[in-house]
DNA sequence: CTGAATGCAAAGACTTTGCATCAGC
DNA sequence: GCTGATGCAAAGTCTTTGCATTCAG
């Protein structure tokens, strides 16, 4: 039917990726399979999809927000400030944390996509080397 | 001086309250001080502050990013998403995650302020009454 | 005088919305 | 025909930027 043909080009494509994307990522990549489709039509495919459950919102403070895939396989990340790069961070590395917050604080973390900022090893590295 | 004037209001306002602030509450709330203040100083004041590490900013999600004042004490955020209601998280109880996100992952978290979202005690029990 | 901060208005980036149209049931 | 999805264009929101002006030192 038609109502599905963007949502299911944009599922695919998530899928197919295993990084978050931009809504303008992810429309030019839609793009090349539906060449007519329209940028709003992205964004209500998106919204709806998010709401469905089937991909995660997040914004990392570039000012655009980023869509990926909810997969069976709950994950984070963390991005370099310095050189952009992103490491995957299993959640049960994260799983703890949170439970600690429900027995301390009687709050359930729902956030399913965490995404912190930091330093990765090189660029520690790196900047200690200009610092001398 | 003139330099600190916008700045000075930024940081008294931030520092009185204790939650983070749109930039334009921060905008409104400035103007009661020194009503001619425009908006794009508030911004340019509020980078400068960022940059300087007296302020934190974090986005939230919701299209307009928050600004908070960085004290001595270092905290985050739950925030719930069924009440709004925001509780703060000790650095410490956090600390311990990130210390281990660097020894597992070699990764330095810089995250000053972390929000995360999910349910409060209140609301989780309001949500059980409610399925019944 | 010089450099930094400001006001103002315009531009920019990202996203949402109103309305007519179109596909599928 | 009805319902929901789409295209299109306009508007909306938040933020940034260029430029002339103003202030402090």
């Amino acid at each position: 039917m038609r109502s599905s043909s963007t949502d299911l080009a944009i599922i695919e494509l998530l899928t197919a990726q295993e990084k978050h994307l931009t809504s303008l990522e992810i429309y030019e990549a839609v793009r090349r399979r539906l060449p007519a489709v329209n940028q709003s039509t992205i964004y209500r495919s998106l919204d709806r999809l998010a709401q469905l459950g089937k991909v995660s919102v997040s914004d990392m403070g570039t000012g655009a927000a980023v869509y990926e895939i909810v997969g069976d396989h709950m994950h984070h990340h963390l991005v370099c400030t310095r050189c952009e790069k992103v490491i995957t961070l299993e959640h049960k590395d994260a799983a703890n944390f949170f439970s600690q917050i429900l027995d301390k604080q009687d709050f359930e973390v729902h956030t399913n996509h965490l995404i912190l900022f930091g330093l990765c090893g090189e660029c520690r590295k790196a900047l200690e080397m200009e610092d001398e």
